[in-house]
DNA sequence: ACATCTAGTAGAGCATGTCTAGTACTAATT
DNA sequence: AATTAGTACTAGACATGCTCTACTAGATGT
């Protein structure tokens, strides 16, 4: 299953877009996101759970290995600040939760997305007027 | 320069939202589109200035290496048709040309892009909303 | 003579994402 | 009691797409 568009099958996907399952470099905000409309800290796990559930990947469980990988590299960049989870029974898990710095990253990412969108929308009018068809209506997208 | 956002310096597009200079991935549509509004075969090197004035580059050259690949991958795709044009006097060039494959894919792609569109938007309005603060209006963006 | 423009190519490297596969412990099912 | 599914995380290999440096080579301009 795709989460951006809605192709019937991976052929079509291969064909119009070329595209992997979710927009490329939008994992952070994502995450940042999910943390930043959390109380808690959350571990890396449910993070994976809940990106699910978030327009950029619509349904489908990102890939873990990245997601995790991301974590730790938004930790670097003093993004967000993790603490270690032992508890007496059950395996250790790493808890994070956003610095200032994360909150003030979401902040600029609001316009960035904002930026995005208008940048999409003048290709797309773009390419609507070099093939001379109208801007057709905004199809069924996303799978929530 | 930059051409989706508009941040004052490298700094704050490192800080922000750590992209490269163009959306990734959307190098194709770009490209189909700019042949599409052309009547006639284009040399890569035009395409790669025509595409510094599409939205998605807003004004800066792109790569030209990356530009000449991607041709090169549409055409193996069987999107894009080239002739070599061996003129006399200067360097051997190759003149790009659209299929109907090509065509195809972009028609396709407008649909991709209105998805992309929405699943942004949905991104902004979820973090703005976790951030408790209200959608704000979109800033200034591109660089044309 | 030198710089700039046209037109393209080669190779290295980085960021991001994907795939396969594993560890380890818990809880529920058969 | 053994198997399966779920929680939680890690490692390595690979693919894709973009970026950077650097190069060839002819044409045109100063």
């Amino acid at each position: 299953m795709w989460s951006v568009c809605n192709p019937r099958n991976e052929e079509e996907l291969r064909e119009c877009a070329q595209l992997g399952r979710s927009l490329s470099r939008l994992s952070q905000p994502t995450i940042l996101t999910i943390l930043a409309a959390s109380e808690e800290a959350l571990h890396g796990y449910v993070i994976v759970q809940r990106a699910a559930l978030s327009p950029m990947f619509g349904g489908s469980k990102p890939d873990p290995t990245g997601i995790y990988r991301t974590l730790k590299a938004m930790e670097d960049q003093g993004l967000l600040s993790s603490v270690w989870d032992t508890p007496k029974s059950g395996p250790a898990k790493r808890a994070f939760s956003l610095t200032d710095a994360g909150i003030q990253t979401l902040r600029r990412w609001i316009d960035s997305l904002a930026c995005y969108q208008a940048t999409i929308g003048e290709l797309r009018e773009e390419a609507s007027q070099a093939l001379g068809i109208d801007l057709p209506p905004t199809p069924l997208c996303s799978a929530h």
